[in-house]
DNA sequence: GATGAATGAGAATTCATTCAT
DNA sequence: GATGAATGAATTCTCATTCAT
């Protein structure tokens, strides 16, 4: 598309290539430190994947560390905000929300190559103990505080029991992490038949949570 | 000496003698290889951990590859032979049979530290993809059979609605996996408060799938 | 323009245009190569010290290599043949033109930038052969050859001693060499109390030689 | 010597090389970064002359600078607290004493392998500050210190004129340093006859200094 | 059996040099 | 002519593996 249509100025091709560098590189890194991890992760092999050569790639990251660093920054809470206005809009049912949410988790990360981030936090973050804090602070906290409105709004609306949030809050989250974590870790390697379907899953699970929570 | 002793179940006699200082290694590796990965770990700290040096490791597991397959191959399918036979006698209600399974899941397996093995598998399958496969057709495929049978055994009692046994089982299993995922990664980096108690969780846990999966 | 002009001693015309940078170029080498070596300095940071980028370099100097001995060539043998003309013509005491000799190669050699030249030359001497034994022909043995006509000039009028001319020759020479090692080598690094006064040193060196040598 | 006594219990012969390993390769690393300098000498380069593979030096030394530390501190200030002592004995004139002290300086330093570190200093001062502020405290003030000692020992004794002694003593040690700078650098590239003979330079030098200063 | 010194293949990083703009 | 992004050969350093004792 951008090659095609006619700017006024379009930047030099090694302008417009230098522009996009960092971000092919952390894309390529993502994908591979998701895949075989940090350590067994080779520069040249993110390089590759990016298109240039390892001497490139430090051009734009100081450190194989510096660019997991980046790696991890990039790509962590992206849609966070978006879901904080929209649930504090939404009108319907704290069923419909459930689902809404949980199809939209699907559709806006748990689906795409960004969920990777997930599985690699999990793996590294013991050789990385500031960055899992920092994803801690920056993702995981605000995802809950997220449910746990999403709960509150229910039993505040009469439509869910009275239950611990926190609780709560880590059950409606756990199949969703646990669906990104298989998708990047056993699912490539074995019988797709073992998958079942994400959003038959998500579906479910949804209905499960609105079953468990509601008020009697 | 504990060659001649007869014991009630000696694995293979001959190897007894041999497998008491690879019980320690394996312990001492699969501590290291789930905090930090297996290419971030390095035999000399297995050896060290397990109180003997690096070079007796190697007269008892010929690569660091084949420690790795051993720590794997040890701690898979430790007592799901037991929980089968104990699911088929089981005499109580399906939601008894939940509370049960889950709370016993966590004593035997997920607060121990054999549980790093689950982690330690979805950080390595794509590096060991035999070993994922060994590890689902030992451990995963089994377990979700294991509690498919128990959603069946309800539906069949007419304590349970019929619904699909393989999504249910993924949605019961996703939270125990979850909890051992995260006490071996985010939990040792990010303050205590944050986790909540393993046993409140996961009986709130079973009370949601048997309140979501109950006849009406 | 400057190729066009008649000057009196254009080095050569159709080169001086392209001299101009090339000249900014091999004092910042010099700087540089001086402070950290050839090995340790970056084309980088010579480009940048003159003001230009990487690439301009080297259009003018074809390698690393080359720069290095543009440096040495032009900066050695400058005022060598002055000295040798003034020598010939001078008209006073030997204790007098032994002083004024060693005042002169300082405030014309030896307390200028071009002196770096002597240190590098020690460091670099046996990573370019070629470059040593050129400075040695160059520099060294013109310098010695002109000390030894001081002393000669000294001894065939009587103010000194017969003495061995290529002994005497070092003698005199190592102080100053000395000096200027030491200006750009531990100078730099430490107090400035242990350097002396350069010209305290040497009008005491001049009179200790007049001492050592002068007939009794 | 040692190779030859019979020893009651002669270390096995690991053993007595890996004692050895440390001094093999401070040997080596002193001799090639003398030669090439710091940046120019590659770590394989000193394990291939210290009969070791590039692994094997970094089991004794933690990195290349480290190395580069550990030769100027084991070279440092050797035969210093000797020399000391006998100039502080010492019963004869000072003629007598400035040409046995030079001379003992060469057979025990300058002559020696370990005179290169003097070079080595000069060249990479700029990129150890630390350390070429260690070389001006453990080596360079007490040799001036001492040589000072030997100056007003000789005016004490009204042997030799009042002088400034910081001066003499920079005016006596400079030949000796260059006479080491020039066996590294120059010397090793040219022509053998442009080097004069070492002892005779050096009695020469000795008794320029002691005609130079001796009272009138 | 146990040790740990020694090895060398392999990975991260640097930097002189090239070349399209 | 000038630039600086890109390259890849060269170098430091790591660590699994071997083996003599």
């Amino acid at each position: 598309m951008d090659t095609l249509s006619p700017t006024p100025r379009p930047h030099r091709p090694s302008a417009r290539r230098k522009e996009a560098r960092p971000g092919e590189l952390l894309e390529a890194a993502l994908a591979l430190f998701v895949e075989k991890g940090f350590a067994a992760t080779r520069v040249e092999e993110v390089a590759a994947r990016a298109g240039v050569s390892k001497g490139t790639l430090f051009l734009y990251f100081p450190s194989k560390e510096e660019l997991f660093k980046a790696v991890v920054r990039e790509n962590a809470s992206r849609h966070l905000h978006d879901a904080f206005l929209e649930v504090a809009e939404y009108a319907g049912t704290s069923a419909e929300l459930l689902h809404e949410f949980i199809r939209r988790w699907w559709t806006q990360y748990g689906g795409t190559p960004a969920a990777g981030l997930t599985k690699l936090i999990m793996s590294e973050a013991a050789n990385f103990p500031d960055l899992a804090q920092y994803y801690q602070d920056e993702v995981v906290q605000p995802s809950h505080e997220l449910v746990r409105r999403i709960v509150q709004r229910g039993i505040d609306r009469g439509e869910l029991r009275e239950v611990d949030l926190t609780l709560a809050a880590h059950l409606i989250v756990a199949p969703l992490v646990q669906l990104v974590t298989w998708r990047f870790s056993l699912a490539p390697c074995c019988p797709a038949t073992l998958m079942p379907d994400p959003l038959a899953l998500l579906d479910m699970h949804a209905d499960m949570v609105v079953r468990g929570l509601r008020q009697e």
